[in-house]
RNA sequence: GGAGGGGUACCAAAGCGGUCAAAUGGGGCGGGCUGUAAACCCGUUGACUUCGGUCUUCGAAGGUUCGAAUCCUUCCCCCUCCA
């Protein structure tokens, strides 16, 4: 078999189900097309929970296919209500104009924009959908989708089943999406859409309105729901969102977020969410399980942040955890001379080092041995800091518990 | 519109006049073991505190009471059945 986008698609584990694998393989071995994803555009940045749906664009122009980039400022307004067990906040379109914003920069980060046939091509449904006429909409399209059919959908019937409320307008996004397919194939005559497989209902939906419509045959590609081994779905953490976008998540946390893979899921991550040779992988396998984890953080960490920051951030984290030192990339937060000279109670210093938001936490944290400034543990939360805490380059190290550290530095 | 059920902390869920800052489970955080893993064990999980306490919280606002998450009134929201 040759290598094709489909190929290398299922070797890395994107593929979860095709609308007719065996005619698409074909027709994207013989031709380049054009293929959309639709991201929703709910926050200023994506997280790690679309990155494979990104991985997939990239795959898209490795084989010389141009992706298509759809930013959800029209359906957005609307909400999805796949895979959501209750109806979303609302938010305004101008808080989603600048949420488009932001993601465009990023997929202009993970993505190839010289080449003029495989660019990605942005677009953002609001454009249409904002123009739609109500009793035109149920005329063209509306009459192609049968309530019957449209309750048996996992989007609706799950909500049905679990007795939440499903909106009138929630119920009408899935035509909405089958309509930005049917949209993107006239204009651009885009063939497939990709999505994750929450999405197959929405997809099928689209597929299908262009064979009805147009008598034009589309195709549709879902990608699995990625579950850590733990059970958890992916991106979401304790402490947040893993953001892909360095002002709402630093470049050192992205990659700690990497480093600290279940081992079980290492060899799984390289292959979706690096560039590695899948044969590379193979030969990797045998190596240390924390080695693994250290060129994962770093293959993902430079893919978003560059180099440097991927390298930088394996610096602090061996200076950090190895020599338990103190390494540049930790967040720096700084104070003023003055409060140092004078002293500051313990409790005020590491709430200003934003490692807890309350007083009662770090006491909390001192009762549990939680707590250390440049590696001693504090037993006494009177404890006076002062100028004899810093090093000869006024930092002080604050730690909260093993991972979370801080540099105070005075200036 | 009618009848019933319900809204409790991050989530689920108990409590139904004082012993309630509120059982229990999950999640989170910390500690131990280890490898910055998993599993497991332990602690902790409203805020402030001079560690004596103080203040705020059980959908919202009022009221009864020495005392309310618990009783009453009004309002808001959700669910089920009927129309």
């Amino acid at each position: 078999m040759q290598e094709t986008f489909l190929k290398e698609f299922q070797e890395r584990g994107y593929f979860h189900q095709c609308t007719d694998q065996y005619a698409l393989s074909d027709l994207m071995s013989k031709n380049k097309i054009k293929a959309y994803i639709g991201f929703d555009c709910t926050a200023p940045s994506l997280h790690v929970g679309s990155l494979m749906q990104i991985m997939c664009l990239r795959l898209l122009q490795k084989y010389g296919h141009q992706p298509i980039v759809l930013l959800g400022g029209g359906t957005t307004l609307i909400g999805d209500p796949s895979g959501k067990e209750e109806t979303r906040k609302i938010i305004n379109k101008k808080e989603i104009d600048k949420n488009i914003k932001s993601i465009e920069n990023t997929f202009k980060i993970f993505l190839k924009t010289k080449n003029p046939k495989t660019k990605p091509i942005f677009v953002n449904n609001y454009t249409w959908l904002g123009k739609l006429n109500y009793i035109n909409f149920l005329r063209d399209v509306g009459k192609h989708f049968t309530v019957n059919k449209m309750l048996t959908f996992d989007s609706v019937k799950l909500r049905l089943e679990r007795e939440q409320s499903l909106s009138y307008m929630e119920f009408n996004y899935m035509m909405l999406q089958a309509y930005d397919f049917h949209e993107l194939n006239k204009k651009y005559k885009c063939i497939l859409q990709i999505g994750g497989s929450d999405q197959w209902g929405n997809i099928v939906n689209g597929t299908d309105l262009i064979k009805r419509k147009d008598k034009i045959q589309a195709y549709g590609l879902t990608t699995p729901l990625i579950t850590l081994s733990s059970g958890a779905k992916m991106g979401k953490t304790e402490k947040g969102a893993i953001w892909l976008n360095k002002k709402m998540l630093s470049p050192y946390d992205y990659w700690q977020f990497w480093r600290n893979t279940d081992d079980k899921d290492v060899i799984n991550f390289l292959k979706l969410f690096t560039d590695l040779d899948l044969k590379e992988i193979e030969i990797l396998k045998n190596k240390n399980i924390n080695q693994l984890k250290i060129k994962l953080a770093n293959e993902t960490t430079n893919m978003l942040h560059g180099l440097k920051a991927a390298k930088d951030s394996e610096l602090t984290a061996q200076k950090t955890f190895g020599e338990k030192s103190i390494g540049k990339n930790l967040p720096v937060i700084k104070i003023n001379k003055e409060i140092i000279i004078k002293g500051i109670n313990i409790l005020d210093i590491v709430i200003h080092s934003k490692l807890a938001i309350s007083k009662s936490e770090i006491r909390r944290m001192i009762k549990n041995n939680g707590l250390r400034i440049n590696n001693e543990i504090i037993t006494d939360e009177k404890k006076i800091i002062d100028q004899n805490n810093f090093d000869n380059d006024n930092n002080m190290k604050v730690s909260h518990g093993k991972k979370h550290h801080v540099i105070i530095k005075i200036i």
